[in-house]
DNA sequence: GTCTATATTCCGATAGAC
DNA sequence: GTCTATCGGAATATAGAC
């Protein structure tokens, strides 16, 4: 793997383990044993490295789009879920919930690249409820944009919660989650 | 108010705006118009600035514990929303999802405190939670712990999604956990 | 592409006068 | 309780050699 791509996926776990303010072109020259300028070489500014990390973000959603594109329903979901279940396997939280906390100390290059990422999630999420609910396998009676929104508040804030409450409760809230979609609501 | 107090209420604002590590003493000095060296007269260090932040929001939840201690599930469920709507106004997120993206970057003490204050929450919400179901409010058939668990996160990540996607979204979440909740499911 | 060296700024924290 | 003054360290970033 090259630096550049070494560097992203570097920053991408400090961001996501402990915040983007709380990184630095430091850290990361030491975990690839070059130094701090070498860095900037590929990176010239922390926010073009940020806006690097969120397209690769974007990368891999579009190709979990592409693997899932001709799957059922429910199998996408679960895709949508592993994004989830991975970061909570590696002590880490979600972009989106890392940098929606620290988002107005951020330039506004980068926090209008993590909207246009959330939006996206949104969007890809919306429809597989909608393809769910017309083939009667998922069953909820509201708006399918407002259940998306309910489904990613969930997982989103379970990865975080659970450093606090207990690992388990993250299995709890995804199990929940997905039981309260399948579940028959005469 | 005195300045130690002041000092506790310009940091909440602060660390749920901006974030723990985006937030310093010469932010604080700058606001109060004294100086950095007599705020750490009052905190000696960070840590202990940031303990007290938490202390203070136990002391206020507390208080709504007190406030709603005769009133109804419902009333309470409601007060309970009701920390989340203030903070959604003043583009601010709760104290626990802001403190959980940067979890391992705190000092254990800060660490210990903020995962007590959150088992705190969690206990008070799950109580609530068998209370209205008692008494036929609520419906909902799993586990009062993994229903608040639920609760919390859609309320939690509400106020972090809806930074990103549309301020509207945070009382579209709201709304709907509300409705499902005294919803009528036979 | 990586290095040395450095500029600049900010941070948390402390000593000691008033 | 607030001040001036300062320390040591770390941060982002750049110039220029190799």
């Amino acid at each position: 793997m090259d630096t550049r791509t070494t560097i992203i996926q570097i920053s991408d776990s400090l961001i996501r383990e402990r915040g983007y303010n709380a990184f630095s072109f430091s850290d990361i020259s030491k975990k690839l044993h070059i130094k701090n300028a070498s860095v900037h070489y590929h990176f010239p500014t922390k926010t073009s490295l940020g806006i690097a990390v969120i397209q690769e973000h974007w990368n891999r959603l579009e190709q979990l789009k592409h693997r899932t594109a001709n799957q059922t329903p429910l199998e996408k979901l679960n895709a949508f879920f592993s994004i989830y279940s991975t970061a909570k396997s590696e002590n880490k939280v979600c972009i989106v919930g890392s940098l929606a906390t620290d988002l107005f100390t951020l330039d506004p290059g980068i926090q209008n690249e993590i909207k246009k990422f959330t939006n996206n999630i949104l969007k890809w999420v919306t429809k597989i409820l909608q393809e769910g609910k017309s083939e009667g396998i998922f069953n909820f009676n509201i708006n399918e944009r407002t259940k998306a929104l309910i489904i990613i508040t969930n997982m989103l804030a379970a990865v975080q919660l659970a450093r606090l409450t207990n690992k388990q409760d993250f299995q709890r809230i995804k199990d929940n989650v997905l039981n309260d979609l399948i579940q028959y609501k005469p």
